[in-house]
DNA sequence: GACGACATACCGACCGGTTGGTATGTTCTG
DNA sequence: CAGAACATACCAACCGGTCGGTATGTCGTC
């Protein structure tokens, strides 16, 4: 189904504008976002939106799903995957969400939970395009927790899933605090206090915040 | 003559529209309300919407200011600040966003970590009326943490402020979570995690989850 | 290797409904 | 009566989406 298509081929339409979305959107919100911003951001017309995408919608859930891919090969490339312990593996994982926190907000937010806001009572497809993106990045790092949890020997109190979701959620909270006050740092205290949380409850010492 | 009127309590148009605004909103994000879907919910015509507010935006900032004076009444009337140990009052504080997370999303979830998500970029006036609510909030929670910081003898790593900010992070972040699985147990889950990094930071001891 | 048949990618003028906002009443209240 | 509070009628810009058309393959057939 999915067209083949050489890497190196010139972007294509779609292309261009699934990637003019991933800004556009981040910066206005999806509501706001019309189609004539995204085809004049990807320098397309609006004919060709419409070819490629029956509906402003349908661009909507294409994006969310582009973006869990990319994502996830993102931090799939990430150095600390190479951590032999688990538990340094997640640490390792917050730091890095820590470390990428650079450059203007709307180069670091996340698309997909701006997204749900605004899309969850009226748009389901979208809605549940952002879950599988939100989602399906939780379920990589609740690999690396359930074998932290083994390995420590934690249990009974709470679920790797549970933990793994609620690093997203601080995640994603703490984009919030950093667009009401329009700062970064505000954002990088919340994930640092995150580390500290899974330091406390893995019991394992550690250096500073 | 012309128009025969229920003669009810007079709630005014103007908090009419406010009201109406906090719900609306919260379904449907800020973009996607138009001005006559408020005057609708409302009950009341354009006509007053515009002698009320000067557009759209300025009823945005009322709304914003509005939410965190009821949001503040609200938590001041919580039992929970009976408790003469300020972490317990911290934890009843906890222990509270997770209770009240009862009915559909839109009757629980932020108003104004909704909106700002929208309009950080291009609607100064409503960001700045969102964060003037969300830290507002975190201060009041941050004096009982300054003050449990003391009493349990805490200092060094982070600052009561920066803790008040990660609660309101964890709690918009669990939203949004809320939000994408349509789910209000995911959010619990997110706070009783929040819940137990304080536990552990006051090394307080504390039964299950 | 030319040709017709068909498919894909893209263009941009256009459409009808919607939007935030205005202009101009009318009614209530002090 | 004055003026605030509300209603009605209306508008110009804008929005998502449509539509007829072009340019460029590409595949099978002779």
């Amino acid at each position: 189904m999915a067209t083949m298509k050489a890497a190196n081929a010139k972007p294509g339409a779609r292309t261009k504008l699934v990637d003019a979305a991933f800004s556009v959107i981040r910066e206005k919100g999806y509501s706001a976002t019309t189609v004539d911003d995204l085809c004049r951001a990807a320098g397309v017309t609006k004919g060709a939106f419409f070819h490629h995408f029956k509906s402003k919608e349908d661009l909507g859930v294409a994006a969310a799903d582009h973006w869990a891919s990319v994502t996830s090969g993102f931090f799939e490339a990430a150095r600390y995957h190479r951590h032999p312990d688990p538990l340094d593996r997640v640490l390792g994982y917050v730091d890095f969400r820590k470390e990428i926190l650079q450059g203007e907000l709307a180069e670091f937010t996340c698309l997909v939970g701006t997204m749900v806001q605004e899309t969850y009572g009226s748009n389901p497809a979208i809605r549940d395009a952002c879950w599988r993106s939100i989602g399906g990045h939780a379920a990589v790092i609740e690999a690396d927790i359930a074998e932290a949890m083994r390995h420590y020997g934690l249990d009974g109190d709470f679920s790797a899933t549970s933990l793994a979701l609620h690093t997203q959620a601080v995640i994603q909270g703490a984009f919030i605090l950093a667009k009401s006050k329009d700062s970064a740092s505000i954002d990088a205290d919340s994930i640092s206090h995150l580390r500290r949380y899974i330091e406390l409850l893995f019991g394992k010492s550690h250096q500073g915040m």
